[in-house]
DNA sequence: CTGGACAGCTAACGCCGTTAGCCCTAGAGT
DNA sequence: ACTCTAGGGCTAACGGCGTTAGCTGTCCAG
């Protein structure tokens, strides 16, 4: 990626994480790097490629985040709370990342499974129980962005919930499969 | 309601569900209408008003659906996949009513309520073990047509986890308070 | 010295939501 | 019967958006 490139994605995500999706706009973009809107378009195709380098940003932030919470404290309670902390502090960022389709290969490789790696381990890497783990937290998530629990609702209380319903699976199974500890 | 606007409604969610949000404009509405787009402010004073109206089209739909599953069979597979196939089924007005904040004093009252009561009895009533599901669920439902997931993912196995998990919770908790069955 | 690629620019197109201001019609009040 | 008013349509237009066409200057390679 170009030196200009670079600052234009810069810009972008400066606008984006202080006003929002929607005050992100070309000639906004242009302006804050000091050209005007058109010439963008001699560093990428379109405003959609803008995206998907800021894509990039919020997914390797993500993956930090979430390896960060896995090597202090291996457990569901502790990514999951790192997960909600991250788009907590970084909303627009991660509405961003999250919303829209993937461009798997517009990504850079293995960048997908890096964000995916500690929460598929720590329910001991299976695939469904990682997936449904993983939506338990995205949906927590949307729902607090976009405001749809009632005022007052106790969502440090949802989250145990949840993650003590994962957590029980997983030590469901490792009891099964003969590792992990014998009782609680 | 005046039947004008009703009629306004009527073409806004044909519009949003053939084409999706993007393409329901202000001009293709009225056009649908027969009228011209400044003459939709006659009897919506925004844009914004005429997709809470849409909210409520799809609140009552969902809170439809999974009442009918609850009756059915009141379990928590039931109701997810009630739930899952529903928004699979009208993805756009999912979206529209799902994926934004709640302008809970525009929406008739209880509305809210009745589209939470199956999650919320299927789970015994807790309602933090009531938001997690539904976190679960919706979650489940958004990384599925945002297109999240790896292609060729086994999305009715996570279901399964997922609902599997809570599933487990909610007997645990009537086994712990003495109503339900001993053993499994 | 020249050619071409690169990266900027202005002007403009066709969308968008929305507002201002006009006009016709139907019904109510006197 | 006449007038007044309110409702609901209209056109024109504004300021925004992403994007394209086409021009220009600079700078380096041949």
């Amino acid at each position: 990626m170009g030196e200009r490139a670079q600052q234009i994605v810069d810009a972008a995500l400066e606008i984006l994480e202080s006003d929002g999706r929607e005050a992100m706009s070309m000639r906004g973009i242009a302006e804050r790097v000091g050209i005007r809107a058109p010439s963008l378009y001699k560093h990428f195709p379109d405003k959609a490629a803008v995206e998907v380098a800021l894509m990039t940003v919020g997914f390797e932030a993500a993956a930090d985040v979430l390896e960060a919470a896995e090597a202090q404290d291996p457990t569901v309670v502790s990514i999951a709370l790192a997960h909600r902390r991250f788009a907590l502090d970084r909303p627009h960022l991660y509405r961003l990342t999250t919303n829209q389709p993937l461009p798997r290969e517009a990504l850079p490789e293995g960048l997908e499974a890096r964000a995916a790696g500690p929460i598929t381990r720590v329910v001991g890497g299976d695939p469904d129980l990682a997936r449904a783990a993983w939506a338990f937290a995205h949906g927590m998530i949307m729902l607090e962005l976009d405001g749809r629990f009632p005022p007052g609702a106790d969502l440090d209380g949802a989250w145990r919930a949840g993650c003590d319903a994962f957590a029980a699976q997983v030590a469901g199974r490792a009891r099964a499969s003969g590792r992990g500890r014998p009782e609680v």
